[in-house]
DNA sequence: ATGAAAGTTGAACCATCTTTCAACTTCAAA
DNA sequence: TTTGAAGTTGAAAGATGGTTCAACTTTCAT
C-alpha cells in the first residue's frame, strides 16, 4: 500500500537499454497495427520489427492490448500536439478551423496508419476510443464559444457544431489525406473552411 | 462453365426452412458482432443466438468472413433504403440534406450495432468498407448537383462538400443517435442543416 | 572487481476458435 | 411408400498466436 496508483509489478525500465526496448516496441506496434490492424497483427511481428526475443515483449507490456492501449494514447497525443500550436496561429475564430483542418491533413498525410489504430481501438478499447473524441470535440467547442466571445462566429455556437466541424474533419482527412493525397491540403481545407464559414446555401436577397 | 457468376458450390438454400435458417443466422451475427465485434463474436455464438447447430453455419457460408461481409451489404442496403424515399419528399436541395441526417439519426437510433459493423469492416473487408462510403458520398454529391442546377445550392459545390457532409453525418449519428439520444433528432437535424445553409460565421454587413 | 538488479531469450504451454466430416433427420415429389 | 436431395448435428481435427518460464547475459553502483 506504498505505492501510489502504482502497479502490482512495475514495467517502467530503469536503464538506458530498457527504454530504448520499450521505445522500439512502440514504433514497430505502431508499425504492425497500422498495416494489419490489432487482430491480425501479432506480438511476434512487433518483436520481429523490433528485434527483439518474443519474451522481452512482456518486460514492457503486460498483454497485447496493453501496448494498443498505450499506442492510441500516444498516437491521440501527437495529433493534438502537432495541431494546437499551429491553431494558435490562426488570425480569427473561423481562421483558427481552417487551419486545424489543414494541420490534420498535413498529419494525417504523414501518419497514415493513424486511422487504422484510432478506428480499431473502438473494438480493442472503447474507453480510449471515446476519450479520444470526447477531448477533440471538447477542444473544439471551447475555442468556438471563445470565437463567439469575440464575434467571429454566431453566439449561439455549441456541442453540435464542434461534433459536425469534427466529422467533416475526420472524413476529409480519410479521403483526402490517407486514401488519396492527390489534391493539395490548402485547397481542401479552404472549400471546407467556406462551408463552415457560409455555408453552401445559394444567396437569394 | 454454366452458371453465371455462380460459386463453385452453391450456398443458396433452396426450401423455405433453409432460407429461415439463413435469415436467422444473418440476424443473429447482427446481434453477435453488434455486441461483440467480428473477432471477439464467435461463430458459435451466432448459431446459439440463431438456435441451430455450428456445422449448419458451413451449409450457408463458407467462413466468418464471408457472412460479416454479407452483413456489411445488408446494413448498407437498409439504410439507404430506410433514408433514400424520404429525402425524396423534401421540398429543395438543402431540405434534402436535413432530412437525410434526421432519417439517418432515426436510423441509427434504432439499430446501434450499425456503427460497429460497418466501422469494424475497415479491418475485415476494406473493399466493402470503402465500398459503402464512396457509394454513399457520390449519392450525396449527385444530389448537391441537382440542387446546384435548381439554383438551391452554389453552383460550384463538388465531391469535397458531399464528403464534408457525410462526416458530419456520421459524427452527429455516432454522438446525438448511439452514444446519446436524449436530444430530439429534429433539433440536431435543424442545427447542422443552419450550418450547411448559411455556415457559422458572424453576419458582419 | 563484484554482486545484484535489469534485461534478454525462444521453446513450449495452453486456450481459443474456425473449419471439417460422416452419420442422421426432414421433406416433398413421384 | 419410396427415394434422394436438402438440411442438421456436434464431436473432433487443425491452426493460430498469446503468454509463461527458467536459464542466460548485460549493466552499473559500490
Amino acid at each position: 500500500m506504498d505505492d501510489a496508483g502504482a502497479a502490482k509489478d512495475d514495467k517502467t525500465p530503469r536503464t538506458a537499454r530498457g527504454e530504448r526496448t520499450r521505445r522500439a516496441l512502440l514504433s514497430a506496434a505502431a508499425q504492425e497495427f497500422g498495416e494489419k490492424g490489432f487482430h491480425d497483427g501479432s506480438i511476434s511481428g512487433i518483436t520481429r520489427r523490433a528485434g527483439c526475443a518474443l519474451g522481452s515483449f512482456y518486460t514492457y507490456f503486460d498483454t497485447k492490448d496493453d501496448i494498443f492501449r498505450a499506442l492510441v494514447n500516444d498516437m491521440s497525443g501527437q495529433v493534438r500536439d502537432y495541431v494546437s500550436p499551429r491553431i494558435a496561429q490562426a488570425r480569427d475564430g473561423i481562421d483558427a478551423e481552417r487551419i486545424g483542418l489543414l494541420s490534420f491533413l498535413e498529419f494525417a498525410r504523414d501518419h497514415k496508419e493513424l486511422y487504422r489504430i484510432i478506428d480499431e481501438s473502438e473494438f480493442v478499447d472503447q474507453a480510449a476510443y471515446r476519450a479520444h473524441y470526447e477531448n477533440t470535440a471538447s477542444r473544439m467547442a471551447a475555442r468556438l464559444t471563445r470565437a463567439a466571445a469575440h464575434g467571429d462566429v454566431r453566439a449561439d455556437v455549441e456541442e453540435v457544431h464542434a461534433w459536425a466541424i469534427m466529422g467533416m474533419n475526420v472524413f476529409l482527412g480519410l479521403r483526402y489525406g490517407v486514401w488519396d493525397d492527390s489534391r493539395p491540403a490548402e485547397e481542401i481545407a479552404a472549400i471546407a473552411n467556406a462551408l463552415i464559414e457560409k455555408g453552401i446555401g445559394a444567396r437569394r436577397d
